[in-house]
DNA sequence: GTCTATAGAGTGATAGAC
DNA sequence: GTCTATCACTCTATAGAC
């Protein structure tokens, strides 16, 4: 008989776009097994821990997909542009949330702190390196580095707030004129 | 025999530090029995809808006091500055997340679509009303009052991703030494 | 036989509504 | 407090690959 092959990895996406939906308490398994089609047991096959372990996968997903698009290619010597790039399509222009700033806000955090923290470490780290090998001061560099990063997650939630994705496409036009110019 | 009498408006500060910390999905009337000492009955007598319409109370409770705080003073004529001060406390200094915020990333927003919206709706309007009055092209004005809620916003999440409200403060001192300059 | 993947009935606990 | 619905999760059963 014909059968759907899911790997783990192929399900983390759907898993991901479910968090970020609903976010963590919102989201119950009878929506991931709704939107994924598969049963319980097929879940629990590949998480044994549950829910926790379902998003703590989707979070180390999503780290990897940006230490590999965003934070590598900024240390090797890339471009602001290029970021931006990637940025905007990643949140689909605005009409999508960051799960890491989603589960920051309530006590979700506390389960995932450690992910989140590190998360937003990292890009602020990159970019300080980019500016201080733009020749700014350390203390300028981490300035715009965090400007940066408010910027696009204040965005995002003006975006969502408003249901008008503008205020993130502006937003980050406005960071790519400051930062890039 | 003394006994604590709750009038629904006292109620209200308290349900809302709750949503805060829990977003809504994640506050069980549990968590609300317990953290206010009131039994489930006395909570459905003061909101019969359960737990939505006690959001959506909070919510209509927030938006007054921010009409009142801050709205109205930078109608009349008021600064930048005293915004910013009552921002800064009202957020406890970034320990404290904005609720609306909260509410708005996940499908949550849906339900409280239009308070959610009309609340930064009218913070932007007041800021570009501030802006023009100052000289600002229509355009400008605009654009630095979306600056402005975008660094609340951001910073406030940032903030709580990295367990750390230096980066809300220090993002209200760049936005005062911008915009107040 | 062993292993992995599947479905889904069934568990006790707890949800929100009343 | 009582209600029903739903929660996360467990468990049994079954399938095919090796």
């Amino acid at each position: 008989m014909a059968r759907l092959v899911y790997e783990r990895a192929d399900l983390l996406p759907v898993l991901g776009e479910i968090f970020r939906e609903y976010g963590y308490e919102g989201t119950s398994l009878a929506l991931i097994t709704g939107r994924t089609g598969l049963g319980k047991g097929s879940l629990y096959n590949f998480f044994p821990g549950g829910k926790s372990q379902m998003a703590q996968a989707v979070l180390g997903d999503i780290q990897a997909w940006f230490a590999q698009e965003i934070f590598q290619p900024l240390e090797e010597g890339g471009g602001l542009e290029p970021m931006f790039d990637r940025v905007e399509a990643y949140f689909c222009q605005g009409r999508r949330v960051c799960l890491m700033g989603t589960f920051a806000l309530t006590e979700t955090r506390d389960r995932f702190a450690q992910q989140l923290s590190v998360y937003f470490e990292r890009w602020e780290a990159v970019l300080v390196t980019y500016f201080t090998r733009r020749g700014e001061t350390e203390k300028l560099a981490r300035q715009k580095a965090v400007d940066i990063l408010i910027g696009i997650q204040g965005g995002l939630t003006l975006s969502r707030a408003r249901n008008d994705p503008e205020y993130f496409r502006q937003g980050l036009k406005h960071l790519r004129e400051t930062h890039c110019g």
